[in-house]
DNA sequence: CACGATATGGAAGCACTCCTCCATTTGTGG
DNA sequence: CCACAAATGGAGGAGTGCTTCCATATCGTG
């Protein structure tokens, strides 16, 4: 997903360079996992650095959060640029949806960050505000072509994004199975006529085991 | 609601007592306010005793959440129960659903507890289990008349309440407008035909707002 | 290859919470 | 009214997590 990036910092030494991508690569599959939780100290250890390596890249946490995300970040912003390319307004509105509330079920972190709005992080309010433009167009072309319920607005997304994020997190383990049915149910209900079927539920056994994640180790 | 209860603990002298009291007060009028994470020292400051007397009475943190939300989670537990003596089955499906989830956008306290199921805390998880019971008769009456489809099932309701706790959480001061919009919407997909208007939304700047919480010092 | 700037690791400083200890105060039955 | 069990408050032990300090090790240029 990442592969090739561009080097950030100028005049960083060799090693110093590859520790850096080393944490940021920790830090990524950690924050993933376990969501924004996760200790200082065990990013520095995945990544086979001290804590003073960690900080003297990142001084704060904050930051070192900003440079996890950054490119999720972007790719969320681009998100409704490109779904206004698709030709049929509903799938592209549908597509978008979609794809934004995988990205939160499967990166527990993203899913923290989304909706959690730390402020003072450079760069992620203005993606945000970027991606919101463009959803905002998304709407009108559905609109305009009746597939979207005219009484829809913008704020919605909000709202569904903050819902989705509260099944992924309270559901854990089952959220691939919980999520997508919530998205569904909505997804019906801002349509104008009806569509597609329901995906299947999880087990009840299966939810409540989830609920239960306070009392293993796991998600 | 409370109002008058009945003396739980059989020899505690009166002035014990009415500190016993004086925190279960303090304590869920904090967790109502700011959620399941304020401290033991600020309750207690709150009901104007010390630490030690806290302990006293609730010897763990877990203890003081039981004994905080305890009678919430005996109304929410009935609440199903209640709902299945009204004439109409769709009537009282929503009813159940919009009165729980109000209590969630009420009290963070509750809508943390509630989705976050910490074990071994006594009663809570029956209560759980009772409503359970109830709200899949509740299911079924409504589809028999036709008004819930056919589709729905139990686990439903959970991932309803896990994506409402994530709007109450995430919203902050807006979610008295966003959670009933949420709520409209799926109930307005549990239907079989469609029927009643959407709430106005919270407006964007409203919204953005309760996102940057974090900055702040309020909700 | 040598030397200075850069980078590093781990210990320790802070701040914050949960919870415990104990000397002192307070209610109450006889 | 007294004596004693019950209750109390606040200091402090223990644990955790973020961040800083600094003596040491490493890179890379002249």
């Amino acid at each position: 997903m990442a592969g090739t990036r561009i080097e950030k910092k100028k005049g960083l030494r060799a090693d110093a360079e590859q520790n850096r991508e080393r944490i940021v690569k920790a830090a990524q599959a950690l924050f993933a996992e376990r969501g924004i939780d996760v200790t200082m100290e065990e990013i520095a250890r995945e990544a086979g650095v001290g804590v003073a390596t960690l900080y003297r890249r990142y001084p704060t946490r904050a930051e070192l959060l900003a440079g996890a995300f950054e490119d999720k970040m972007w790719i969320f912003a681009n998100g409704a640029q490109r779904a206004l390319q698709d030709p049929d307004p509903w799938h592209g509105f549908c597509r978008f949806i979609t794809s934004l509330c995988a990205m939160q079920s499967n990166d527990r972190g993203f899913n923290d960050v989304l909706t959690m709005t730390f402020p003072k992080v450079t760069g992620f309010e203005s993606a945000r505000n970027e991606a919101y433009v463009a959803f905002v167009e998304l709407i009108e072309r559905a609109q305009e072509v009746g597939a979207l319920r005219s009484d829809f607005v913008p704020e919605d997304l909000i709202i569904l994004l903050m819902a989705n994020a509260g099944v992924v997190t309270a559901a854990g383990k089952a959220a691939p199975r919980s999520a997508p049915r919530l998205i569904a149910y909505l997804l019906e209900a801002f349509a104008a006529p009806g569509r597609d079927a329901l995906p299947p539920p999880p087990s009840y056994r299966q939810i409540t085991n989830a609920l239960m994640r306070l009392s293993d180790g796991s998600s």
